[in-house]
DNA sequence: CTGATCACG
DNA sequence: ACGTACGTGATCAGT
């Protein structure tokens, strides 16, 4: 016989989080009758994850019955003061029930009663029948019903996390059992069921107490013993409070079902009223699993696409004019487009599509001559991609003017996906699968059959061509079609040059360092097995808290999920301790450069002697620009051990130089200009150095003499913590101050600069007012969190509306600088190759002969990306190599 | 495949 | 009473 396995499911509450999961699509998911879907939409997919995982024999979903139950009865105010449930989503719950009914699966509400008591009841009876059960709920009151048989899965953000409540987790998180859990809800009451329990008891009191004595019951059997204490009076005032919580609390487990267990065995689903219901709501998504499953069909197949397939024949009968809709895809299996093989092509002109495995025949002139004509505009997923790709066939494309994934980016990247088919199911196009779906992934990834291939390329095409007008519309809309057209295009040609010019990287440099840390490795390694007094694998956070923490004996000053924290912050606490932790810190030191940089940086050298990065350009959630496949944008520079890194890094040409210029306090400088803040202005513009200039401010000093190093440290902290959203607890423990001193700070910078502390009220709610944050160029990130409910969550949100026009800005003007960098580089026919982008940073591969040149034009033209209402100011270093470049 | 750690701006 | 600096990527251990 099958496992008997049962899902409970708290309908109310799950659809409450599917319905806010989408809260930001409420006005996209409309069904042609105008019914808002959002939340059966998530309710149906967030049920597909369960089905998937649980795998259940038995489903039941409870409702609620009503605003009036036994609760409300006992206690008038019961669930009073909540805020009406949105009519948007109200509108949704019959449908809910309808899906679900067409899907086998029983729903069931209960008058008087709430569905958690029926999910109780239920819990009840599966315990009794020899189930494993799972609920699954938004809610926190459930989890009292955890036992070794039934898992209480609760939604954390959004509805695809699920956090799981065993009696084992229960404990971790509170501390108590899950029934002492009802005790401790007794003492603290619930504010969201708006019922009090003792005053001035929350979860912390609750549960020490309920540790005491177990249950509320003996706790008052036990009150007159405690200590005299304002708690100790609290409690004995407020009994009658805790026991009507704990009353209200308690789930009914034996409440009068009408049905039994066997009635929620699962039943098969109804394809056809399925299929009929997803119509109905326009759900093409599920329409599309549907009929892929080739289950519930009727006239609307999987659609096929038409093409032609070319080959060696028939590639001269592809014609194309200047005013010809043209797409284009590139196939190409694996990540690294710099090595990954190439799959095949597929292009539309107009309404033919032709697809080919082969990708030589584009090196035929016809096909070469489409690709390399700037005058024949070509619309692309994913430029740089395509680019590279061509290259490597020796074809130069241009023209190459719209692409899909850089539209999607800068209208919504709160999806970071890369894949043309997931991107396209966003925007409502289910004709196109996903590359996982067709080639599978990890070990079984593979190339299909012909025609499946071809469909997909073709389909490919097909999106790229059906998602441009209404993409190109959303870009208007956002005033981001500057943004578009000027500067991530252009910026994607501009990397597709650094990244295939690559940067020349001397392995025999490497090799030694390879040599000389492996020594200082090993006597590092050798004296800390002695004073350990055994050896254990040091690369190990586990074993190696293990030593210190009890064998040795440390004090334990921070706590990770998993066990002991091994980090810096806690290792240099310890330093003084015992001379085994330094010998750690420098271990653990170069460990990392070995493993990472030196060997790392071998693994990744091409035959052509360089290293060949790829920046990720439409993965930040600020507009920053990634590397990849070596990431060449952590490269050390704060240790000298690390930097010795920078000197296997050299210019072509072996007299050239490595040229390096980077922005002076970029960030700083764009929340001068965008704060509009007087003083922090007239500091930039007076050449002052800004963070001695900060310390004058805080410390109330008159002269630039009196700033000393220390206060010049804090004020730098100060400065960054500006940036990032600061709160005194952050820069507190930064600078190892109080956080009362950190609050000081703080004040005192906001007296000095009053507008930046209106700059920061302003940009928290303009993100409340419209939902995102924007940098000077348009370029948008989606805050939906700004609304959350829970502190932690919200703030963040805070932090970030304050920091990502910052960081995003100083994004926006390094693209522009560097697209009008190649573009001197390119007028002055110049042999100087831009190769590295460090954020406020680029590195140049300079020849011998033209240093003198571009020690003049690389600044200038940094400088005058954009004009702001403060100077930019750009610093250069040169050498003959990267180490030498500073 | 996730978490801890540490490299960068 | 609570828990916090903003962005990233690579490596290793251990499930």
């Amino acid at each position: 016989m099958a496992d008997k396995k049962l899902l409970l499911i708290d309908g109310n509450s799950v659809a409450f989080r599917a319905f806010y999961a989408l809260y930001r699509q409420l006005e996209s998911f409309k069904s042609p009758d105008g019914l808002h879907t959002n939340a059966i939409y998530a309710f149906k997919n967030m049920l597909d994850v369960l089905l998937k995982d649980v795998e259940p024999t038995h489903i039941l979903v409870a409702f609620d019955a009503g605003k009036v139950t036994f609760r409300t009865k006992m206690y008038g105010e019961y669930k009073g003061g909540r805020a009406k449930t949105p009519e948007e989503l109200l509108e949704q719950m019959p449908y809910i029930q309808e899906m679900l009914h067409d899907l086998g699966i029983k729903t069931y509400e209960l008058k008087n009663y709430e569905a958690d008591d029926i999910i109780g009841t239920f819990a009840t009876k599966g315990e009794e029948n020899g189930f494993q059960t799972t609920i699954v709920t938004g809610d926190r009151d459930l989890t009292q019903l955890a036992s070794d048989k039934t898992t209480v899965e609760v939604t954390k953000s959004g509805v695809s996390e699920l956090e799981a409540y065993t009696p084992e987790h229960m404990k971790e998180v509170n501390g108590v059992t899950p029934t002492e859990f009802i005790d401790m809800k007794a003492l603290m009451g619930d504010n969201s069921d708006n019922y009090p329990g003792v005053t001035k008891v929350g979860p912390k009191t609750a549960s020490r107490l309920t540790q005491k004595y177990g249950s509320v019951e003996n706790l008052y059997e036990h009150v007159d013993e405690m200590k005299k204490s304002k708690l100790k009076e609290n409690l004995i005032n407020d009994k009658d409070k805790a026991f009507l919580a704990k009353k209200l609390a308690t789930i009914d487990r034996d409440s009068p079902v009408t049905i039994d267990i066997d009635d929620v065995k699962r039943q098969p689903v109804d394809y056809e009223k399925l299929r009929q219901f997803y119509e109905k709501l326009n759900f093409r998504k599920f329409l599309a699993e549907l009929n892929a499953s080739g289950k519930g069909q009727d006239d609307t197949a999987t659609e096929k696409v038409e093409y032609t397939v070319l080959d060696d024949h028939n590639f001269k009968d592809v014609k194309v004019t200047e005013n010809d809709q043209v797409e284009f895809y590139l196939a190409m299996l694996g990540a690294n487009y710099h090595l990954a093989d190439f799959v095949g092509f597929s292009l539309k002109i107009n309404d033919q599509i032709y697809v080919s495995k082969d990708v030589e025949l584009l090196e035929e002139d016809n096909l070469k001559h489409l690709l390399e004509d700037e005058k024949i505009k070509k619309n692309v997923f994913d430029l740089k991609r395509t680019t590279v790709g061509l290259h490597r066939l020796g074809i130069h494309a241009h023209g190459l003017d719209y692409d899909m994934l850089l539209a999607s980016y800068l209208v919504n990247n709160e999806n970071n996906s890369n894949d043309l088919g997931e991107i396209a199911h966003l925007y409502g196009d289910y004709s196109v699968k996903t590359d996982m779906e067709v080639y599978g992934k990890g070990k079984s990834e593979h190339i299909p059959d012909d025609d499946i291939l071809f469909n997909h390329l073709a389909s490919k095409v097909n999106a790229i061509e059906k998602l441009k007008e209404p993409l190109l519309k959303k870009l208007k809309e956002h005033e981001q079609d500057d943004l578009f057209d000027t500067i991530e295009i252009p910026t994607a040609r501009v990397l597709a040059k650094m990244e295939m010019n690559g940067m020349k990287v001397e392995a025999s440099t490497l090799i030694q360092l390879q040599n000389e840390f492996a020594v200082k490795l090993k006597e590092l390694e050798d004296k800390i097995y002695e004073q350990a007094g055994e050896r254990f694998n040091l690369n190990s956070p586990k074993q190696l808290g293990h030593i210190l923490f009890e064998k040795l004996g440390l004090p334990v000053l921070k706590k990770t999920k998993t066990g002991y924290s091994t980090s810096v912050e806690v290792l240099d606490q310890l330093k003084t301790q015992s001379p085994i932790v330094s010998e750690i810190l420098d271990y653990r030191q170069i460990a990392k450069i070995q493993s990472t940089y030196v060997k790392g940086l071998l693994d990744v050298i091409q035959p052509d002697g360089r290293v060949h990065t790829r920046y990720l350009q439409t993965l930040t959630a600020t507009g920053r620009l990634s590397s990849v496949d070596p990431n060449l944008q952590n490269i050390p520079t704060r240790t000298e051990e690390g930097k010795q890194i920078r000197k296997a890094f050299v210019p072509s040409e072996p007299d050239g130089y490595i040229f390096s210029c980077d922005y002076s306090q970029v960030e700083l400088r764009v929340l001068a200009h965008v704060s509009g803040d007087a003083h922090m202005q007239e500091a930039f513009k007076t050449g002052y150095d800004i963070h001695s200039h900060t310390a004058m401010k805080i410390f109330h000093l008159d002269s630039p003499d009196q700033v000393t190093p220390l206060m010049r440290r804090h004020a730098k902290a100060v400065n960054f913590g500006i940036v990032y959203g600061i709160s005194d607890y952050g820069l507190s423990k930064n600078l190892g101050i109080s956080r009362k001193r950190a609050k000081e700070f703080i004040d005192n910078y906001f007296e000095q600069y009053p507008q930046i502390k209106d700059y920061m009220n302003k940009a928290v709610q303009e993100a409340r007012d419209k939902g995102y944050a924007e940098t000077i160029m348009h370029r948008r990130r989606y805050l939906p969190d700004i609304h959350a409910k829970k502190y932690t969550v919200r703030a963040f949100a805070e932090r970030t509306a304050i920091n990502s026009p910052i960081q995003g800005s100083a994004a926006d003007i390094i693209k522009i600088a560097m697209i009008n960098m190649q573009k001197k580089l390119d007028e002055l026919h110049l042999k100087t190759k831009m190769v590295v982008q460090v954020h406020d940073e680029l590195i140049f591969d300079v020849p011998k002969d033209e240093l003198e040149t571009i020690k003049k034009i690389v600044p200038e033209v940094m400088q005058s990306a954009v004009k702001l209402d403060v100077p930019l100011i750009a610093d250069s270093g040169w050498g003959h190599n990267w180490y030498d470049a500073k």
